[in-house]
DNA sequence: ATCAAAACTTGATCTACATCAATGCGCAGC
DNA sequence: GCTGCGCATTGATGTAGATCAAGTTTTGAT
């Protein structure tokens, strides 16, 4: 199965196709600058205090971007899998020192592209501009629904709507790090999942798939 | 005191300067493309179902962006006044239909542009492309802050947070609005006012100073 | 100025969720 | 196989903030 640079443009160039489609000598230029890149469970791929080099487009595996509070409380801010980009996109845009972590949850197989050849893509291409413009309306819309959410929706709601919207979360994640996304406790969640999969069906079988799961490494 | 589309657009100059610089051709034609805009305290810019025609920028008065949920719940996304830009982005960039409400809560004198007039700048200027790419990011980053301040700080620091960032706000805005925009009952705010206020002096200055124009400490 | 409607305050109670604590489970290393 | 440690479960208890209820003050329209 191989996870290689190939392979793993392919796959970019659909998603990126997505929001604007480049033409072939354009995508030859673009494909040029991204470089394959393994992070393995349990690495790194920033940690704060560091400047975001790269942007990363995730092949085949899942990363967890976190933030630590001085009191050593661990928060997760967002999930990465299969096809989507990852990184501190704050720390990347800004140049400014990180402020969150993102780890690999399990063995990573990436794409990387670092600043500088973003930069000059973007000077080089209206295109690739507005491919990044579209790309963060996108991001911008859905922290909104999460914001929405987090203010108006109770423990039990945000819960339920994460099994129905993003199933799979449950067979990548820990209940610990779902628990700090939902902003709640482990044991809260544990109360509920057992609470919810005694009321509905396919809540169990979601939940319990996650149970059979652990297999999922590499 | 003349709130004219000439006195707008230099404020708006100015605040677009800051991202990316335009020529005096571009400015030009950019500048063309604004409108003046009244709409008076309690009028609704947008509301759920109507698609975002326009971008706002506001040159003097103040909103509020909200969202009603299905019981009826009112919670507060975000505050814009006098230099910053409003509207629904989410619904203007992706053309479905608002999800929020906007809502002046003084008298607003603002700019606007319409989105077939943003399209063209934006075909036409990979600057203008640049600037909203930039804007966005910025947009991106606060909101990346305040959903880690959500999840992670209790009430009574987020309200001692807002108090020291935007102490404006509890002039522009009522109790009510700013509790539910730190995700509270307008009860515990009250509360927490009195608290905070019986610890530290300045936090007294600004709560009191909201009550009445300007009133100095006994 | 007068009055009604909102906004704010304050107190009493309630509850969702956190915290603390004990136990069991599953996987990694030896 | 054991052994240990991190993760999940379950119960008992604590608490921040919600809710309910009654005032008071501010606003705004006539």
């Amino acid at each position: 199965m191989p996870h290689t640079l190939e392979t793993g443009l392919e796959a970019l160039r659909i998603v990126m196709n997505a929001l604007v489609t480049f033409t072939d000598a354009e995508w030859t230029d673009i494909a040029s600058r991204w470089q394959y890149h393994y992070l393995p469970k349990g690495g790194h791929q920033i940690v704060p205090g560091q400047t975001e080099e790269y942007i990363y487009f995730i092949i085949s595996g899942a990363t967890r971007i976190y933030h630590i509070t001085p009191k050593g409380e661990d928060f997760t801010l967002a999930f990465s899998y299969d096809n989507t980009f990852t990184g501190d996109y704050g720390s990347f845009l800004t140049r400014r020192k990180a402020t969150f972590y993102n780890q690999a949850v399990s063995d990573c197989h990436m794409l990387r592209c670092n600043y500088k050849d973003i930069a000059e893509l973007h000077d080089k291409y209206q295109k690739m501009e507005r491919w990044t413009r579209l790309g963060l309306e996108g991001l911008l819309v859905g922290m909104l629904v999460r914001q929405v959410e987090m203010l108006s929706a109770p423990a039990e709601e945000r819960f339920t709507r994460l099994l129905k919207q993003s199933p799979h979360c449950f067979q990548l994640y820990s209940q610990k790090h779902i628990a700090s996304y939902l902003g709640i406790q482990p044991e809260t969640l544990s109360r509920l999942k057992r609470r919810v999969a005694s009321e509905t069906q396919d809540a169990r079988n979601v939940i319990l798939s996650g149970a059979e799961g652990h297999k999922t490494q590499d």
